[in-house]
DNA sequence: TCCCCCTCTCTAACAGTGTTAGAGGCAGGA
DNA sequence: TCCTGCCTCTAACACTGTTAGAGAGGGGGA
């Protein structure tokens, strides 16, 4: 009970995202944790069995605590695509909030206990008249596009932050002659979050359109 | 003119993609790739700024080779959206084609000369009634999700071949009772591409609902 | 012819990475 | 007392990207 906290598994994950979030995950390495935990690097071989497992650890930390405000199931007399999209952008909210994260959890297998919530939600869109499969691969497809939208958005702004700006738009800009529509688009510079909405607006028009092409075949 | 090609930026580049498609990622070394070119490491530095700029170029690289067999343009007839799906899915192809292609690729900023075609694709969305704005979210939000479904897809699969087949899903399926949509679903295996055609679907859906909205609006 | 400069390649080294082998301290139970 | 586990350590291996600095070799000018 002094200081010094006893050396757990739960405490080198907090370790390594609290390094993560604070300086990215380039540092999040192996010793650095351990000295900062004041222990020596192959003490944590104890506990994990190699890197790759405790950056399973982080991501599953990462994705509880980013579905932490949202409840599993739609509230009540919620249409099923305004609590899939309140479920999706608070997803993109917590990729964007936390430094890499999309990269740690790019590919990410759930945990058991992960399944439990999206069994729940699988059985929203079934109960509204998806097939399970489908179900799934709206789930899939959803998690892929917050994923590489997140991706691309924060690689991107990293690069900006290291001063490598190359910054080939902004010549294209200039060259309004050989690029005119790019010239036009660049204008009125969009967010993060304006373009996640606007694609999440698109898939809940296909998500419905294809809603009502099953209601009617039955 | 002998057996030992004049080493270059261009060689660098294409031993670095060699190395890549045969043994992924983590097997492009600069040390590797010089002792395959038949010098050291150190002399690749006069050709490359360092590790980042090499991958870009390969980024660069694949983008080019991949995006090959398309037409910039729709052909005769065909509608906008066809020609969007068509382009989007040739992407995809070499996303999953090449390994690791996803990482590589993600938030790599367009070269000079890869503008050209952005440009005139986006100027075939105008040409349909998009605002410039509007068409370069839908190339980002296209982007998003091929990259996401790609490297979503692709270190699940490495994951497989490396073994590490923990498998969550397996025990889901065989616990029906906890879990009875998720049972469901797995039941039926859908293969990278059926999911990848799938949200394809629903983007172009809502495109195209959306692209109703703007033409009635006029 | 000599010399210098430029292009290119080298060796040696630094600081860091994940990971393993193996020794040893320190507790609790027989 | 001894023994057996849990836990932590040091040393080391085989890598990584990257830099410093030396030097070979050829071309052009004095």
């Amino acid at each position: 009970m002094s200081g010094k906290a006893a050396l757990s598994k739960e405490a080198i994950v907090a370790k390594a995202v609290e390094l993560m979030v604070e300086r990215g995950l380039a540092a999040v390495s192996l010793r650095r944790i351990a000295t900062e935990l004041g222990v020596s690097a192959p003490t944590l071989y104890w506990y994990i069995a190699n890197k790759r497992e405790l950056l399973d650890r982080v991501a599953e930390h990462l994705l509880r605590s980013g579905s932490g405000g949202v409840s599993p199931r739609p509230a009540k007399g919620q249409p099923w695509w305004e609590w899939l999209a309140a479920r999706t952008t608070a997803m993109f909210r917590m990729m964007i909030a936390v430094r890499d994260a999309p990269q740690v959890i790019a590919g990410n297998r759930p945990t058991m206990d992960m399944l439990e919530g999206v069994d729940i939600a699988l059985g929203e869109l079934v109960a509204a008249g998806f097939s399970a499969r489908e179900a799934q691969e709206v789930f899939f497809v959803l998690g892929a596009y917050v994923g590489g939208l997140a991706l691309e958005w924060q690689s991107e702004a990293s690069r900006e932050s290291e001063g490598t700006d190359d910054s080939v738009l902004h010549g294209a800009v200039s060259d309004s002659d050989r690029f005119p529509f790019l010239a036009a688009a660049a204008l009125e510079r969009n967010s993060a979050m304006s373009t996640f909405e606007y694609g999440l607006d698109l898939l809940i028009r296909g998500l419905r359109s294809r809603h009502e092409e099953l209601v009617n075949q039955a």
